[in-house]
DNA sequence: AGGAAAATGAAAATGATTGTCAACTTGTGG
DNA sequence: CCACAAGTTGACAATCATTTTCATTTTCCT
């Protein structure tokens, strides 16, 4: 149902799409990269940012900033949520939250904020690693 | 009440310190760099940044990354709190929400987490810039 | 086929932040 | 009062993710 990204639909950016359906946890560019090198296809790393880029640009990914400063894609779930990450082993689990959703509206809509987005993500240790 | 910081008090970190209490919004470390200059205090970049790491570590100072990945410092109120900010004036206005947290503090329990800690922002247009 | 627009990718550039290290301060014990 | 060790500073180089550049290649359309 979502627009499906690219002007293009190529070699490259198939590749991209498809390592990320492979993947469950969020991956950087430089990681994904590796990935497809590891599998042979030949990708230039440019062309991966762009495609990431492309992909978060039309909605089709979620991406998230580690403390680092490093931008992690992952696929995204058409419904509208954020992410529980663990500080530890980076497993993620995604959560929705009609609550925060409707708060964030709400007060943005109070102090004459249009046109909103929001970033949430919460973060701790999972009970594996504790 | 909140400790003081720093082991030694310096000429820098205090400057560093006392041009966050000069402002409101938050400043990059190049921004905060930039106006000691104008004072005339002398104090290397370098410095700066680490005096607001250091801050950082020791909870003075509140502390948000712009999409372009330059890290904003303002001095912290002693509330949890999050950030309204506008995408074009850069206007930011503080909000709380203890619907959120404690949203965020369920969620995170119901899947095992500990230790948590979260951030939320959100984006928007304020009424000057539409 | 043929040309224009889109896409690629290697290499250089950018830009924020961090590491290095020699010089400088400061507090302390003697 | 003084020397010394630990804490600090800052100019500069180094990192490192991401972006630009630009010449070359691919793809789409007619």
């Amino acid at each position: 149902m979502t627009s499906t990204e690219f002007r293009r639909p190529t070699r490259q950016r198939k590749a991209v799409a498809s390592a990320l359906e492979s993947i469950d946890d969020f991956r950087s560019a430089q990681e994904i990269h590796d990935l497809l090198k590891q599998r042979g296809e030949r990708v230039g790393l440019t062309t991966v940012y762009r495609a990431l880029q492309a992909l978060w640009d039309s909605g089709g990914v979620d991406a998230l900033r580690t403390d680092e400063g490093e931008t992690l894609y992952r696929l995204c779930s058409d419904t509208h949520h954020h992410h529980l990450v663990c500080r530890e082993c980076g497993r993620t689990v995604e959560v929705t939250g009609p609550t925060v959703e409707r708060w964030a509206d709400k007060v943005a809509a109070e102090n004459g904020f249009r046109d909103l987005s929001h970033t949430l993500e919460i973060f701790g240790t999972c009970a594996d690693c504790a």
